[in-house]
DNA sequence: GCTAATTTATACGACTCCTGAACTAAGTCA
DNA sequence: TGACTTAGTTCAGGAGTCGTATAAATTAGC
């Protein structure tokens, strides 16, 4: 029961033994070959630091887990001596399920343990927002779905809309859904009763932004803001490559943060960045009706397809370039995603927040892109999450089963 | 040389052996007695989940560093077996320095092992911004006077406004000092040529926050904002325990970040947060004249001294709530410490702010304090910066010298 | 075609570290 | 005085990494 009795950050560590230090080597390699790239044992030694007797004594293991495969020696460079035997990994055998639940739909994605995607779904509920038995259905089909492949899951993480805490597996509040104190993490891994199977909860921004920093169009950023509009308007930050979350959890929630000065807000207020630059500012700017039951992204999509698109939405950007300045001042991130329904928007949105956070200190400014994982980012994210204990090393691979 | 090619979060870490394992089960241990309190072997285990005898290595080993004391058997309590002998930590071996150098002063802390204040030491520049030179002129000197205590440092840190690239020991830009791409910490090492002595060099706002979190009026939140008002403003930001830094460094220097719309600033825009609540700001609101050579924070105070000071700083007081909320918003802080000039202005400040942050989503709003270290902040967060590394267990403590 | 150089991979011994159990030490309580 | 309880140490066992030595597989050169 290690516990350490001051708050500590993620670089101040609890007590160890030695098995963490194999687990920790283990993922340094597994990092090395998640790309599916094909290496020595030599070239492993040399890119991780490590001895090339701990290399092999670890790919062994691998091997023996079933996670790694000898690549038949394909030499392309003559070299010098004795050619390497490749290895890679072989990522069949183990998955990482990432659930994202909303209003009106929900998205699954399945990743194998490389990265790879099995599968993605994305429904609608049938009537009125779910509830956790529903996720609970959901996510056991899917589970025997993957079970029938021969793969194990490593974990479920459930990217839920809502103020969340990570540590103890709850949502707080999830308003939209109608959830509040719900402990779905536990109930989820009580009711599919997988042992080894890790359940997880987390807020579905953060868990785009997770996405689009390691598979999406900010890949190998540390620093990065994913924005999404869908009726409101949220934010996910990946600060230093770790999910920022705050005191609370409620990093990024800035919907009501204060860009314009009239607009009344449903929260009461005026100027909140959603009343501005959610869907019903859009409204309020283009005069262009919701259609009954539709998708906001659909919503902006038409939005953009007006002719007058561009100077319509003129305070819809006067907005996001306030509230987008902000949060860059102050979290100097390295590129700004726009997603949800920012993404159909993002001809008028990019070149006028690129310009405004060009002006920056030094070198180049913030980038600007809209999301390339579209609707898979929160469930993608969701399903690295699930995977990202073993590359982190907290986690070793389970014993084949 | 462990390289992990990946940019990876900080909980994602490079090759271990086993020897970083005792590292970091000293640093935990540390971290146990940090406090100064007195300590059985037996509670140590206990509190740290380590084995008894495990800890009684370390604290074997730890002893005959000279970094601990067994203390007399001081029983309180009746107890009922064998009563433990007490270990206490003895941190006047161990030191870490802290210089910040600002335009015309600079400030020196040096604090033990435990954190405990050896000496505070601050003294204007003779004539305009200082050099290299001097800060190592000032630094030797601090070292010859700690060496002659017969004790020796661990490390140095140099908080320095402006930006700085922690990694290379590099300050960037620091604008008011004329110092660009000055490669402080390699130099400072070279001329110190102290073996064993870690320099380092980061952000004052940055340093200000840590001494905050670990010393000052928010000890114990891993999640705070540090405003300091100087003639312009900057924020320090600590998230989940560590400093917030951002893609290039820029993390927190919010200054410009537009709070108003008329007000024009020096950096040519209108509405710069530090226009309006910086040391102009503050002229501009109250017509107060600055005197010659008088520092900001003695400033700020004859203006809070002022009659009617309430009212004539309001549009001051509308530009920090602008600012703050929309920093607490996107960070979710628990408390946002002032500290500089905005120290004497408190008692405005303060409650304009809680009143603004209270209407939070959930749970009690962000707290908002004036800083309890005053001058003390930026160099005290850089002294303990030197210490980190020990009680982080990134570094064991150096054989007796 | 043979040999030397070069590189890969494994085997082995040395070393570090943590752990649990056994054991000794030093008290309290009856 | 003796039973009980808690503290601290000793020791064997297991897990890990590392460097060196060794065997294996190629290429380069003659």
């Amino acid at each position: 029961m290690p516990l350490d009795p001051r708050p500590a950050g993620p670089r101040t560590q609890g007590p160890a033994a030695t098995d963490e230090v194999r687990r920790r080597n283990t993922a340094v390699l597994l990092r090395l070959l998640r790309d599916g790239s094909a290496r020595s044992r030599a070239d492993l030694a040399r890119l991780s630091g490590l001895a090339k007797a701990t290399v092999g004594a670890i790919v062994g293991d691998l091997e023996e887990l079933g996670v790694i495969l000898e690549a038949p020696a394909a030499r392309d460079e003559p070299g010098r001596g004795r050619p390497g035997t490749l290895v890679r990994l072989d990522g069949r055998r183990h998955a990482g399920i990432g659930i994202e639940v909303n209003v009106d739909y929900v998205a699954v994605t399945v990743l194998d343990l490389t990265g790879a995607e099995l599968w993605f779904e994305r429904t609608a509920w049938g009537a009125g927002p779910p509830g956790t038995e529903q996720v609970l259905r959901l996510a056991r089909e899917h589970l025997d779905r993957l079970h029938a492949t021969g793969a194990s899951a490593l974990g479920l993480t459930v990217a839920v809309p809502g103020l969340i805490d990570r540590s103890l597996g709850q949502v707080v509040d999830a308003p939209n859904l109608g959830w509040h104190a719900e402990p779905l993490a536990d109930r989820l891994a009580a009711g599919l009763s997988s042992p080894g199977l890790v359940v997880a909860v987390d807020n579905d921004a953060n868990c785009a932004a997770r996405a689009e920093s390691l598979q999406g169009v900010a890949v190998g950023e540390t620093d990065l803001v994913y924005l999404t509009g869908t009726v409101g308007l949220g934010a996910g930050v990946i600060a230093g490559g770790e999910v920022l979350r705050g005191s609370r959890g409620l990093a990024g929630e800035v919907g009501h943060l204060r860009v314009g000065t009239d607009q009344p807000c449903a929260c009461g207020r005026t100027g909140c960045w959603e009343a501005l630059a959610g869907q019903r500012g859009l409204v309020a700017a283009t005069g262009l009706e919701v259609a009954a039951g539709e998708d906001p992204v659909a919503y902006a999509a038409r939005v953009a397809a007006l002719p007058d698109a561009a100077t319509l939405l003129e305070p819809v950007v006067a907005a996001m370039v306030r509230g987008v300045t902000g949060l860059a001042l102050g979290l100097d991130p390295a590129v700004v995603v726009l997603g949800g329904a920012f993404v159909p928007l993002a001809d008028v949105l990019v070149p006028a927040l690129e310009q405004a956070l060009g002006a920056g200190f030094t070198g180049p400014g913030t980038r600007v892109a809209p999301s390339s994982l579209g609707l898979h980012a929160a469930s993608v994210g969701a399903a690295l999450d699930a995977l990202d204990a073993t590359y982190a090393g907290r986690r070793s691979l389970p014993r084949a089963g």
